[in-house]
DNA sequence: TCTGGGGTCCTAGGACCC
DNA sequence: TCTGGGGTCCTAGGACCC
């Protein structure tokens, strides 16, 4: 039997933990950039504000009602790591889904003694980390997954579903896992609504029409495992940095050095995995929302000869890439980079005349190592903004909005709550 | 004025191999 | 008039997830 743990409106419940004066508030929390409504509390909710809603979009008069936070996602990290410790103490079996949700399971646990042991769980996680959670319990993680949306409409919090359960009946299919809008759409028009009509429907004419995806899917709501837990998160296949400008890009200077950055901030990430990257990928973006702009979406990688994790060698390529897409004349809003085709550090196919730089190692173990040590951004390339963390340089041109960002009052001393 | 960021998997089609 | 069988790899697009 699996079980899937989740926190309650995640973000908007993390700010709630420092900060008790926003219980019983709406509280919301906004995209990087302060753009879009991407969690809220149940009091924000029920004032109408969407999920992935513009804020300009909500009214003034709703908008003054709300307590707006910047996405402090720092702080949401460090609280969802200390959730999953406590689960690890309850379950020997733990995969970490998403910063916000656990699947476990119940290796020998009778079935009378399930719910129980979640609610102790959740009781215990409230208690010692400060966030609400819900237990769904099932004999797949699809149904895992349905029993968990069931149980945030109870009080307590826990509740199991099994295959033909009567809930079932009138549970959407569009809640289901792994059936998004599209597909909603597509099997509404087909009279399949509900996930028990997704159960019973013809499983060679949904496999043929809609692919082993949704096969799967079915499978799992009938009872049958086709996921099983993946305790050990599998290798990443890219690394992605990107970003929506605080204002608008005009000067090839200014969208270079985000690009060192991004490509700095990614390079920082596939070294922390201990991997490397055979390929580059740069790609620019004007802004698409506003009307009568001029558009341009240029995107070009670039394969190394040999993966490299070096952060000298990638910004090289990126610098090159966003020079050669770069046009005078467009307004940018956005950018990225990618590192591609990602390997193992150890198994190094080499450059069979250039060899491996032994210094190129050595010298990025340093800088991560005072980075780690000295806060991130210590040390950085000159053609980044990574200086512009100090007081000497201006914020750049292009730097996130975060308005209404909160201490980061878990991991850094001189923002920690002081208890008078 | 203001519109997120980071991922995965599957499928179809084309190019190529022997 | 007739036109094999069995593969791989790559890419783009579409769908999904949080």
């Amino acid at each position: 039997m699996f079980g899937l743990v989740d926190g309650n409106n995640f973000y908007a419940t993390c700010e709630r933990v420092f900060n008790p004066s926003l219980r019983g508030q709406p509280v919301c929390i906004l995209s990087s950039n302060d753009g879009c409504a991407i969690a809220r509390s149940d009091e924000c909710k029920r004032l109408g504000v969407k999920m992935g809603q513009p804020i300009h979009e909500v009214p003034p008069h709703i908008r003054r009602q709300l307590r707006i936070f910047s996405a402090n996602f720092g702080l949401y990290g460090d609280l969802s790591g200390r959730v999953v410790s406590v689960l690890r103490e309850w379950f020997p079996r733990v995969e970490v889904y998403s910063i916000d949700e656990s699947f476990v399971t119940f290796d020998g646990v009778p079935a009378e003694q399930r719910e129980a042991m979640a609610r102790q769980a959740r009781s215990q996680i409230f208690q010692w980390v400060g966030i609400p959670c819900c237990v769904g319990i099932g004999p797949t993680k699809t149904l895992a997954k349905l029993a968990n949306k069931l149980a945030k409409k109870t009080p307590h919090g826990v509740v199991t579903a099994l295959p033909g359960s009567p809930e079932l009946e009138t549970y959407p299919v569009e809640d289901a896992w792994g059936v998004g809008r599209k597909l909603t759409a597509k099997l509404g028009a087909e009279g399949i609504l509900t996930a028990a009509d997704l159960a019973r429907a013809n499983p060679d004419t949904l496999r043929s029409r809609y692919g082993v995806t949704l096969a799967r899917t079915q499978r799992e709501l009938q009872g049958v495992v086709c996921s099983d837990l993946e305790e050990v998160e599998p290798e990443r296949q890219q690394i992605v940095v990107s970003r929506s400008f605080g204002q608008e890009v005009t000067s090839l200077e200014d969208l270079q050095q985000a690009v060192s950055t991004f490509a700095q901030r990614a390079c920082e990430k596939l070294r922390s995995r201990s991997l490397q990257a055979s390929g580059v990928w740069v790609w620019l973006n004007t802004n698409p929302f506003k009307p009568g702009a001029a558009q341009y979406h240029p995107s070009k990688a670039f394969n190394f000869i040999a993966p490299t994790s070096d952060t000298r060698e990638v910004l090289l390529v990126a610098q090159g890439l966003a020079k050669a897409m770069w046009k005078n004349g467009y307004r940018y809003k956005k950018a990225g980079v990618g590192l591609l085709d990602l390997t193992h550090g150890d198994v190094h196919q080499g450059d069979l005349f250039a060899g491996i730089d032994p210094r190129s190692q050595a010298l990025m173990k340093v800088m991560d190592q005072a980075n780690a040590k000295f806060g991130r951004g210590t040390m950085g390339m000159a053609s980044s903004a990574w200086r512009s963390k100090g007081p000497a340089l201006a914020k750049p041109v292009w730097a996130m909005n975060q308005k209404n960002l909160s201490p980061a009052y878990t991991t850094r001393w001189d923002q920690l709550v002081r208890v008078r």
